[in-house]
DNA sequence: TTATTTTAACTAATCATATTAGTTTTCGCA
DNA sequence: TGCGAAAACTAATATGATTAGTTAAAATAA
């Protein structure tokens, strides 16, 4: 940024996550990147493939990225006040980097190895933080994805900015989490009753 | 279809859905819509403004489809048998209308008043649903952005292919929902608790 | 230091799309 | 039949991504 920065792939990516936190990801072009970047378009592909390559290094850098926010939130934390912590530091990577985030769910290759790897650490992660519940192996699957359903659709659609009644969004959220928890308590008692399909 | 169809806005409409619902909304294109109709690109402009306003489109009939699917699920039923048919009835569109449900949450102009109250509509049927309840009426709302969240959460990260656990995605949906609705079913028992912000 | 190699910039050209301008065709109907 | 509107068309322009081929600059080896 001062007189010549040195331009290498980080940082590259440092600029491009700027673009699309300020500006959404659907702005984020070679062209404008380059201009932030002070080169020119063409030049950009001395360091990645194109505009797809990036967007697949931003998903990854943006999963990483929800994983360490989650990670340090959840150390020295259980049970319910681990689900929240991890829940809050969720909504905080997607407020404090809402284009990266948007990045890390529309990626082109979904296939891509360091990807996977990277979601499957998440999961790894909440099924941890789950572990304390004791909930039979299949259950605590299912209580991942309820989970990440829920952190994602309230972020996605306060991203969107879906919430249109003038209520206070923080305590939406608050409750939803707080009613999750209550709901696996529910579960817990009496796992059987939800392992069937009744419908 | 046949020999000369008539081209109209709801004849393109409908091509346009098929197009997004079969191959995704990013490749929506002027041009591959045109060769689908068999018209050329710059024909589509006597029937509409360009790509956006065929998405703007898009994004209303979606969210008026989806309040369709809910509010026939919804006849007749109350309590938690309202919300698991609803619930059920978004998947439903969801899978059967991915594109245009991506449509509706990724539209150019958040300020369309058709939009806005198509989006409305949607939130008024939840709260109608959430009434039997007895909530207190701040509750309700946070209650209908709970579930919202839930939902679109949930089918996003199904429609990105992103539960990748080799489980029972339609047992992960009932189970989701059965544990939210436990939690409003506790958080009814004691709403006080859940009025302050603890945090 | 000087020569060589590699990296990373550049210009110019191509391709895909959206869009606009201006023209022609088609079709319902007076 | 023939007019006027609707809706198609061709041609042209603009923006972006990308490729090809070239040059400059930096790193490294002699």
């Amino acid at each position: 940024m001062s007189r010549r920065m040195k331009i290498d792939l980080s940082v590259i990516l440092q600029k491009a996550t700027e673009l699309v936190d300020e500006q959404g990801l659907d702005q984020l072009s070679i062209g404008l990147l380059a201009e932030k970047l002070e080169i020119r378009p063409p030049s950009l592909y001395n360091h990645l493939d194109g505009l797809n390559e990036l967007k697949q290094k931003l998903a990854i850098q943006g999963v990483k990225k929800l994983h360490e926010y989650m990670q340090q939130a959840a150390v020295g934390r259980s049970g319910d006040d681990a689900i929240r912590a991890i829940s809050k530091a969720y909504l905080q990577l997607v407020r404090e980097h809402p284009g990266l985030y948007d990045a890390s769910t529309r990626f082109p290759d979904a296939n891509d190895q360091e990807l996977k790897q990277a979601q499957e650490s998440v999961v790894q992660l909440v099924l941890q933080v789950l572990d304390g519940y004791k909930l039979q192996e299949e259950i605590a699957i299912h209580m991942v994805r309820g989970l990440r359903s829920i952190l994602h659709g309230f972020t996605s659609i306060e991203q969107m900015g879906g919430f249109g009644m003038p209520l206070d969004i923080n305590k939406s959220f608050l409750i939803l989490i707080n009613t999750f928890i209550e709901g696996i308590h529910a579960v817990t008692i009496n796992e059987e009753k939800y392992m069937q399909t009744n419908d």
